[in-house]
RNA sequence: GCCUGCAUAGUUAAAUGGAUAUAAUAACCCCCUCCUAAGGGGUAGUUAUGGGUUCGAUUCCCGUUGCGGGUGCCA
């Protein structure tokens, strides 16, 4: 629609110094006031005149009317039409079918693509969950919004590197060494995966409260893990390669892949040449036996750099880590989507790498979301209150699988279980991102996998339909001039144009959910579109095959849009 | 204590400072001789609270209340 806003927004800048004896507006003032009214009956786009008044001396409502008077001639292919204070615009129907649709099909699967990442790339630190420990719905948020904002700025043109920042060095390996040679087998562990390196590291939990000497054999078999002991390091990349093969499951169902794995581990010797700068800058002061920097002065508390024991800490790791990658891939945005909790550790090291004079600092981006609790409940491990992702992905799958037996009972087995990982992972996704990220999601079980209403299967329902649609039509051309006659028609039309926008939109905010909330309004629009105007079955040739072109065109965008937030194009259901 | 996020129908969510606050869901009702009823339509129901800025506030600012997060050796 931004198209049309800019034709009108020229067309009054021309003729205002007319209307308003000689005072000329300029066309990006009149845009920006531009927008969409709030009933589809009252116009297309809208331009309140309330804020020209005090400049152009007038009241609203006469602004509005000669402004009407003044297009009245104009012949742009949109009619103005005065309403209290408003100047409504329309655009005429040839004109709206014409530039939308040649737009979709002449652009095709990157219509919609605001072209601003091209030559430029971007780093995004995303999923980043701990080895051997559980990967439950805690880490859907950074998977699938950091996956999502991935998609989002490769359509816009930018080179992305997706890294999957393990937590793959700390001490709880010596925890994991130390409870895995006590109570743990290789056959056990090579067939039960990484549910048995939990459940060693949940008994060195429990064990720990009674003995407290497994600490410090944990403390020491972490340190000679640090000192490159052959036999710790070997069940360490042992523990990470189990890990990763149940990660690799649910990142293959998700439609997610990395293009790094470095985790922590490969930036412990990539920390000191940092400490030392910040030794040199003079910014470390040691505080209670820990080297800090002071944020006093930002209001913020200290950043640790080092513990008491000389250590290092999550930020010195997290700025050795952005100093490399800048590095590595000359990036121009640095992306880290993590829970909101983090906002403050974000903000202290980024300020930190302010204070080290490195002038990308603006570059690093934190995009923080909400927590996540199960139907009303906070998550926690140790009350048993978790679900693992793979559990939910399957619980979606068999329901998903159960409903397609009922309604579609003829379809094969084989396509079915391929149909329904498709429609219940979609049916996980679409539910999760059809919150703004900020805000908590309480995730409810049943809202989750349910399929009808504001639903993933709804939208991938709605996409098997244009698809049985299309191959239905084959055959039948494009129209020589597009006829629409229908409300609905125009409608579908004008949620079509407004694509472009909502992907810019998403960009800037790093909202995938404003892409949900156009995949839905399409469905809607097309739906509505399907139900109220026979399609293939009406008697005139033209009308048919304008409407096939509608199809074609809300399948298209459909189909962007569905990759932009991982959802599976389903071609029937 | 200090810093910070959130608050909209019974419920889950929308709404670049603009017109009559929008959907879904649960409830009640209607529509398969027709391109997939996993669909379409109807009825009913909402901005926590007190101020301020503005021609106009769900949106911006301040206070209050409620819920969450953070606040030095976890990540």
């Amino acid at each position: 629609m931004q198209k049309f806003k800019k034709i009108i927004a020229e067309e009054i800048a021309k003729r205002s110094a007319d209307a308003f004896g000689g005072t000329a507006l300029e066309p990006n003032e009149i845009e920006e006031l531009l927008e969409y009214p709030p009933d589809a009956s009252m116009g297309d786009v809208a331009m309140p005149c309330f804020k020209l008044s005090r400049t152009l001396r007038r009241s609203p409502i006469q602004i509005a009317l000669s402004l009407e008077e003044a297009l009245a001639g104009a012949d742009i292919g949109v009619s103005a039409k005065a309403l209290n204070g408003y100047l409504n615009f329309k655009v005429d129907d040839a004109m709206l079918a014409d530039q939308v649709l040649s737009d979709v099909f002449a652009e095709g699967a990157s219509y919609g693509s605001p072209r601003i990442g091209e030559g430029k790339t971007v780093v995004l630190d995303y999923s980043s969950p701990n080895v051997a420990k559980p990967f439950h719905i805690g880490h859907l948020g950074t998977t699938i919004i950091g996956h999502s904002l991935k998609r989002l700025h490769e359509f816009a043109g930018y080179k992305c590197v997706g890294i999957n920042y393990l937590g793959d060095w700390g001490t709880q390996f010596g925890k994991l060494i130390v409870a895995y040679r006590k109570w743990g087998s290789r056959e056990d562990i090579e067939k039960g995966g990484i549910d048995k390196l939990v459940e060693l590291y949940v008994r060195f939990h429990k064990e720990a409260e009674e003995n407290a000497a497994l600490n410090d054999e944990a403390r020491l078999e972490f340190s000679k893990l640090e000192r490159n002991d052959p036999e710790n390091i070997e069940l360490w990349q042992w523990f990470i390669k189990i890990s990763l093969e149940e990660y690799s499951k649910t990142y293959s169902q998700l439609g997610i892949d990395f293009d790094s794995y470095k985790g922590e581990s490969f930036y412990t010797d990539k920390m000191p040449a940092q400490i030392e700068k910040l030794r040199e800058m003079g910014l470390l002061k040691l505080d209670d036996g820990a080297s800090i920097v002071d944020l006093s002065e930002y209001n913020m508390p200290p950043c640790l750099i080092l513990k008491r024991d000389g250590s290092t800490l999550y930020p010195t790791r997290d700025i050795a880590a952005a100093v490399y990658r800048k590095q590595e891939y000359g990036f121009d945005k640095c992306i880290y989507v993590t829970s909101s909790a983090q906002s403050l550790h974000f903000a202290q090291w980024f300020k930190v790498v302010e204070m080290m004079g490195y002038d990308w600092y603006s570059e690093l981006v934190h995009v923080p979301y909400g927590t996540v609790s199960i139907n009303g409940e906070k998550l926690a491990t140790r009350t048993g209150n978790v679900i693992l992702l793979k559990d939910l992905i399957a619980m979606a799958i068999e329901k998903v699988s159960q409903i397609t037996a009922e309604k579609n009972p003829d379809m094969s087995e084989v396509e079915r279980a391929k149909i329904a990982e498709e429609v219940g992972v979609g049916a996980v996704v679409f539910y999760y991102l059809s919150n703004s990220r900020i805000k908590d999601i309480n995730f409810i079980l049943e809202d989750a996998l349910s399929y009808d209403g504001n639903t993933g299967p709804y939208v991938q329902y709605t996409y098997a339909r244009t698809c049985s649609l299309i191959e239905k039509a084959k055959g039948i051309p494009a129209p020589e001039k597009y006829s629409v006659t229908t409300e609905e028609e125009r409608e579908l039309l004008k949620v079509l144009a407004l694509f472009p926008e909502k992907v810019s939109a998403a960009l800037e905010a790093y909202e995938p959910s404003v892409i949900t909330h156009f995949i839905l309004d399409l469905a809607a629009a097309y739906n509505r579109f399907y139900h109220n105007c026979q399609i293939l079955t009406h008697e005139d040739a033209e009308i048919v095959k304008t409407r096939v072109a509608l199809t074609k065109a809300a399948n298209i965008v459909l189909g962007t849009a569905f990759e932009l937030i991982c959802l599976k194009k389903t071609k029937q259901i």
